[in-house]
DNA sequence: CGATTAAGCGGACATGTGTCCGGTTGCCTT
DNA sequence: AAGGCAACCGGACACATGTCCGCTTAATCG
């Protein structure tokens, strides 16, 4: 990569970094602007809106991915899988920042570099309880994408928190063997 | 309401119908111009895109609606609710069809008129279930939306029927008593 | 060190959603 | 029947995302 463009890049993403920190519904343009780039240059750097969120939240996520393992060594599986179910809530709580960054590595269809990496998170858990036999075997970390999606989404209002607790409970119900 | 304004609408409507029809991707600008008149005009009728999709396919909403009752006097309740969802997914699957529409009036922040006759088909469904036993107490219907959100959203590939009626199993394993 | 070249740049552009406002026109009153 | 007014009309506008392409410039090589 040529130099200019590796500082672009960076340029870029230190001021996406504090703009989408101040109002994280801040436009591209304004970014791009700021950064005192092109659009096109942004664009090339990142190719959505979603593809730089998740730039700028990439330690976040990396973060998320890396506590599968931490949270498998302290607890018994599905214990770990709801904790970890708990993390993910807490990064979609913090609604169009990191949520939409957790949104897009958490989407199949997108080219999304994390998507991998976070169904193997999920896989690692699932497979821990599967062997536990604390977990339903007919399930797939995919699946559970999907399902979990409110995480990130959920638009309740007030109790928030506990609605998500609460459904979270159900879904762990509806992973135990049956 | 005055008579070209209904008028108006109504030519909109029709006309958005068979647009959307032909690509539900259709944009609201080529619709008005179809429908030979202004954006303004549009907008006044239906707010958002998502009040004209949901004015559109209002017949199917309805149906969809309707259908809670009907099964409930067909099957025991948590069978019925299983179907209702079968119902859902069924719209769901026309994507970015009636699927935005159901999307729209099953969204809580919205004005939606659909919204609360929504939660109450589920309702009615879910309280025979808790006094008949076969569903927890613990639950209410707009949990449920939240979390059944990926019938209408679910980007999975190729086996999208298998593995929704997997994750569907899955909803009412945790909606089972515990 | 100068020429070549391909990567990179940036802004104009296409298209989309949703807002606004001056002109128009249906409806009610007298 | 005529007039006033409130509601309606429609397109210009603001602002967003994402694409495209002619110009620039960093890296390389003789």
């Amino acid at each position: 990569m040529r130099a200019d463009a590796e500082q672009n890049r960076e340029r870029i993403l230190e001021v996406a970094r504090t703009a989408l920190k101040a109002s994280s519904a801040a436009s591209l343009q304004s970014i791009a602007k700021a950064a005192g780039v092109g659009q096109g240059t942004l664009y090339r750097h990142f190719p959505s809106r979603e593809a730089l969120l998740l730039a700028v939240y990439r330690h976040d996520v990396q973060e998320l991915i890396d506590a599968a393992p931490a949270l498998l060594a302290e607890h018994p599986p599905a214990e770990a899988l709801r904790r970890w179910f708990g993390r993910l809530a807490a990064y979609g709580r913090i609604k169009h920042g990191v949520g939409e960054a957790v949104e897009a590595a958490t989407r199949a269809d997108l080219s999304g570099e994390y998507y991998e990496p976070t169904c193997a998170a999920i896989t690692l858990l699932l497979d821990a309880g599967k062997r536990a036999g604390t977990l339903r075997p007919d399930v797939d970390a995919e699946e559970i994408l999907q399902l979990v999606g409110f995480l990130w989404r959920s638009d309740f209002g007030k109790d928030r928190e506990a609605r998500t607790a609460h459904l979270l409970t159900l879904v762990m119900d509806g992973l135990k063997p049956q």
